[in-house]
DNA sequence: TCTGGGGTCCTAGGACCC
DNA sequence: TCTGGGGTCCTAGGACCC
């Protein structure tokens, strides 16, 4: 990068992208203050889990994003702090920055829960010093809203941009300058262009291709034959900075699917049957909670050596019905005595639509499934890897909201040998005292996840 | 004790229709 | 009596993103 930027520089157009750092790390070191300055690992705890975020303490450990637990948690030691996924809390804090962000940027480009294209019109042919201003303004407002911090990337197109924003972090914001984008990309690995996977990165780099300049060098007619007709010449476009893709908001999902990787592989259909069925009452109530009908089913099969399986049927009509999801579903399993192992079963719903259309001879799509009736008495009460709480299960898990009387808030640290460790704290309190009861106290009780945001 | 869960988009073949 | 061509829908698999 040139060590002298020309902040009088102006760009006729100027993407932001917006990026929360640590979103969910963040989210638990504000709420549970305790947890501030420490190395917070958020994720499953089970031997199959990942990590899906992690604080910045715990990545100067190597502690990465997708990494499985266990191994984060080595790395990280006897300080990591391991804490289950709280979405409720991470949708809350999403909903609220985004929204504060629309008073400035009334057209955003929401990308997942933590991060978001936009591009303020009023910015048309700002310069570098214009921009930087304008995304101060973002991050404190974004700070006032939440207590969490964003870090921002600027530059003519959404690739920039997005580049920019890594390039930012943590807690900054970087303007690339319209006369430095050519020269700061062309350093980059290749695999930093949006796009570009661990597959592709790798086809290029057997190819001597590793940074966006050697792929830019290379005639686009071996990009084409390398990652594809489509795919090529448009990331071989982005990669020269020619990048025209409009900012705008995102259409309605078109797919709605839930899935679960079990502690145990399934290894027959008996305990593939009830699995399924507890799947698509989770895709179920997406489905409701979204309003629309779905016409198509799949069913996703993990095997043990990770390839996937995946089977779909079109019903005739856009249903909610579940029974008749179940049942659709159920139709498209295969034995797992023939495939092999099952790791992991999802059941997706797509082909959405707003007419919210019963079938109108739903007994035809009720045919009897073969091994299905008795597959719920027969056993198979598959494993959960997830950490619900369940019937007959510990009554506190670790990083659950609880409530005691006398104490207010709190969150539990651990639990067992008849006892359980709740630290009283939130947002607002400053870090707070840990006390020890009976497992059976009956003061204390599951709290509401956004009390702690309090 | 390797590798989560929620999505999007692309490709390719076959069925089916005109 | 040999075998069109375009368009759409469905299905399965795969890459990629956070």
């Amino acid at each position: 990068m040139p060590d002298i930027v020309d902040n009088t520089l102006r760009s006729r157009r100027w993407v932001l992208h917006l990026d929360m750092d640590a979103f969910f790390a963040s989210a638990e070191q504000l709420t549970r203050p305790t947890l501030r300055g420490r190395p917070v690992l958020v994720g499953g705890a089970g031997g199959r889990g990942v990590v899906a975020g992690c604080s910045y303490q715990a990545r100067a450990f190597g502690a990465r994003s997708a990494m499985p637990m266990h191994q984060a948690r080595r790395l990280v030691g006897a300080g990591a702090v391991v804490l289950p996924p709280r979405f409720v809390l991470y949708s809350e804090l999403s909903r609220r920055a985004f929204e504060a962000l629309r008073g400035p940027m009334p057209v955003l480009e929401q990308l997942s829960i933590d991060e978001a294209f936009g591009e303020p019109l009023e910015l048309a042919g700002a310069t570098v010093r214009e921009v930087e201003l304008f995304c101060a303004d973002l991050r404190a407002l974004i700070l006032a809203e939440t207590g969490l911090v964003a870090s921002i990337g600027a530059g003519s197109g959404k690739q920039i941009a997005k580049i920019a924003s890594g390039l930012a972090k943590p807690d900054g914001i970087t303007v690339v300058a319209p006369g430095i984008q050519a020269e700061l990309m062309a350093a980059l690995p290749v695999r930093k262009l949006w796009g570009i996977g661990p597959v592709a990165g790798e086809r290029l780099r057997r190819l001597g291709i590793d940074t966006i300049g050697k792929f830019v060098a290379t005639p686009e007619s071996e990009v084409a034959s390398i990652l594809g007709a489509t795919m090529g010449p448009s990331l071989h476009q982005l990669a020269r900075g020619i990048d025209n893709r409009v900012v705008a908001e995102r259409a309605e999902a078109k797919q709605v699917s839930a899935e679960t990787t079990f502690a145990q592989d399934l290894i027959s259909l008996a305990q593939l049957r009830p699995a399924i069925e507890s799947i698509v009452d989770s895709t179920h109530r997406r489905l409701l909670k979204d309003g629309r009908g779905a016409r198509t089913v799949v069913l996703k099969l993990r095997k043990s050596d990770m390839s996937i399986i995946t089977r779909s049927a079109t019903l005739q009509y856009a249903t909610v019905d579940k029974q008749t999801i179940v049942a659709t579903a159920q139709r498209l399993a295969v034995d797992p005595v023939d495939v092999g192992p099952i790791r992991l079963v999802g059941v997706g719903l797509a082909g959405l639509s707003a007419v919210r259309q019963g079938s109108l001879f739903p007994e035809l799509e009720h045919e009897p499934v073969p091994g299905a009736t008795d597959a719920t008495e027969e056993s198979a009460d598959p494993i959960e890897a997830a950490s619900d709480p369940v019937p007959d299960g510990p009554r506190w898990l670790p990083g659950m909201d609880v409530r005691h009387p006398d104490f207010g808030h709190g969150w539990v640290q651990g639990a067992g040998h008849a006892v359980v460790t709740v630290r009283f704290e939130t947002r607002t309190t400053g870090p707070g005292i840990a006390r020890t009861f009976a497992e059976s106290d009956e003061n204390l009780v599951v709290a509401d996840v956004l009390d702690s945001l309090k």
